[in-house]
RNA sequence: GUCCGAAUGGUGUAGAGGCCUAUCAUGGAGCCCUGUCGAGGCUCCGACCCGGGUUCGAAUCCCGGUUCGGGCGCCA
């Protein structure tokens, strides 16, 4: 275990290949030098095994006594877990090994030796609480089953880019510092600008709306969203991610087609691209049906009504009960997950939600919904200048505040529409996964700030 | 914000007024062991959230606080 220091060591020669990487078949024989963590040391006696994990997977290496130099044995020995180890040695095929083969060391490497004890178990072995697992996420990340999140999470957003990309869809990125409140309703997080005050942004909505009148004619954006509310549930970040498209001469019916169409085409990459990871987790995943179910908003709250102890008024928002009890309802009859509720009445919608023109009191709005849970929301959006005031004014908020807004809408606003779906609410009804911060790597919530 | 519940070694737990010098697992230290793969065996180490109260006696009951979990509200 030589840390050769003063010597020159590039750090090209602490690893040749992953674990995964080395077949036993090719490489047999053949001297590998892979890096990682000192995942387990199991000391037999007469013979010794140290497994090292990397991202891709493990590698036995094997020390039997009578072969190995006693240095380099009792180094082995000595190794503290999760410290980080680069190993050289010979892969031998051998069926008694996992994966068919172990590496026969010539030389191990401490590159930095783990503490103990670790703040929790990485094996498997003793489950940690959630809080705990937040609180060292680094450690938490060495567990296979929390990479496996991380690795879906990442295929996810792969497949959205390259959904919308091959839809015409152009990426683009809004200000996440801004001057005003953009919609009403959630509160913002207010912060310093300079000598002036400004708001981290809930949304990137109205800047993706001033883009269209900019033609770029269809957009889209994966970024970080900011609420101040203080709600304390499994399903709500103050910090979150979200998918944004917004799409000129298109109307909500359009921009549902392109939401479900790109639902059921990231269920096929993650299915396609991170099948070992769905095992980790257990989970089966099946490609929801096209197109989804479209509820009204009517047939919506007489389902509610007719099946359970809520009793709804039409104009009323749906609460937790209702979707609860509107999301088992649609899966005991479609046997599927994903719906649309739309056709909203304009009074409970934001004000740049369309309110259809032969029906001003119901808007062209629409939620995408997953069982009980609300994944997106979106909406042909009011183009004209004047019904865009005059819905501003009605939800009692101030054209004022959004004078760089509506100067966009007089100089030339294509029809539009588009929605916002949260990426972490996607990721977790895909996976099953009951707490949304465990789809998160650093959450930010109502209490948690750190890490 | 509100209601309900919880807090015990590094981690996960048992515990219902005296049986607690606190259980078990995991972990750490050490010893034995040549094929482990959640290795096994033996020895040792390590904890009752904080503050008050009730009681002869409190991990256990009561009050306050803190933190965490869950429901609802609000929201996406």
């Amino acid at each position: 275990m030589s840390v050769r220091s003063g010597e020159y060591m590039s750090l090209a020669n602490l690893r040749t290949h992953y674990t995964s990487q080395i077949n036993p078949e090719e490489l047999g024989d053949q001297k590998v030098t892979v890096a990682g963590w000192v995942h387990e040391v199991r000391d037999l006696g007469g013979i010794c095994f140290v497994v090292l994990r990397d991202r891709e997977g493990r590698a036995q290496v094997t020390l039997v006594k009578k072969k190995t130099d006693p240095q380099l044995l009792e180094n082995a020995r000595k190794l503290v877990r999760e410290s980080v180890v680069s190993i050289s040695g010979t892969v031998k095929p051998e069926g008694k090994a996992p994966n068919g083969y172990e590496l026969i060391p010539e030389e191990i490497t401490v590159l930095n030796e783990a503490d103990s004890p670790l703040p929790m178990d990485t094996t498997g072995k003793v489950e940690a609480e959630l809080d705990t697992r937040l609180d060292s996420r680094f450690i938490d990340l060495r567990r296979e089953r929390t990479t496996a999140i991380f690795r879906i999470r990442h295929e996810v957003l792969r497949a959205v880019r390259s959904f919308l990309t091959d839809n015409g869809f152009i990426e683009t990125s809004s200000p996440k510092v801004v001057a005003t409140a953009t919609e009403g309703g959630t509160s913002l997080f207010p912060i310093t600008y300079f000598d002036r005050e400004a708001f981290l942004n809930q949304s990137p909505q109205l800047f993706k709306q001033i883009l269209m009148s900019g033609g770029l004619d269809r957009v889209f954006e994966i970024g970080p969203i900011f609420r101040a509310e203080e709600h304390d549930t499994r399903r709500h970040l103050n910090e979150a991610t979200s998918i944004d498209i917004e799409a000129s001469f298109c109307d909500h019916f359009d921009v549902m087609e392109v939401l479900e169409n790109m639902v059921a085409h990231i269920y096929e990459q993650v299915i396609g691209n991170a099948s070992d990871s769905l095992a980790v987790l257990g989970v089966e995943l099946k490609v929801p049906k096209l197109p989804f179910l479209k509820l009204t908003y009517d047939e919506a709250i007489e389902i509610v009504n007719a099946n359970s102890d809520e009793m709804l008024n039409w104009g009323d928002d749906l609460g937790t009960v209702a979707e609860h009890t509107i999301g088992e309802h649609v899966f005991k009859e479609t046997g599927e997950s994903h719906y649309f509720i739309i056709d909203w009445p304009t009074e409970i919608k934001p004000f740049y939600a369309m309110p259809y023109e032969d029906n001003q009191v119901l808007s062209k709005a629409f939620d995408m919904m997953h069982r009980t849970m609300e994944l997106s929301s979106g909406a042909q959006r009011v183009h004209i200048p004047e019904l865009l005031i005059s819905r501003i004014e009605s939800q009692g908020l101030d054209p004022e505040g959004f004078e760089f807004y509506l100067k966009a809408f007089r100089y030339g606003m294509p029809p539009h529409a588009g929605w916002g779906i949260g990426c972490e609410r996607l990721v977790m009804t895909m996976l099953g996964v009951e707490n949304i911060r465990d789809v998160v790597l650093f959450p930010r919530d109502r209490r948690r700030l750190s890490p």
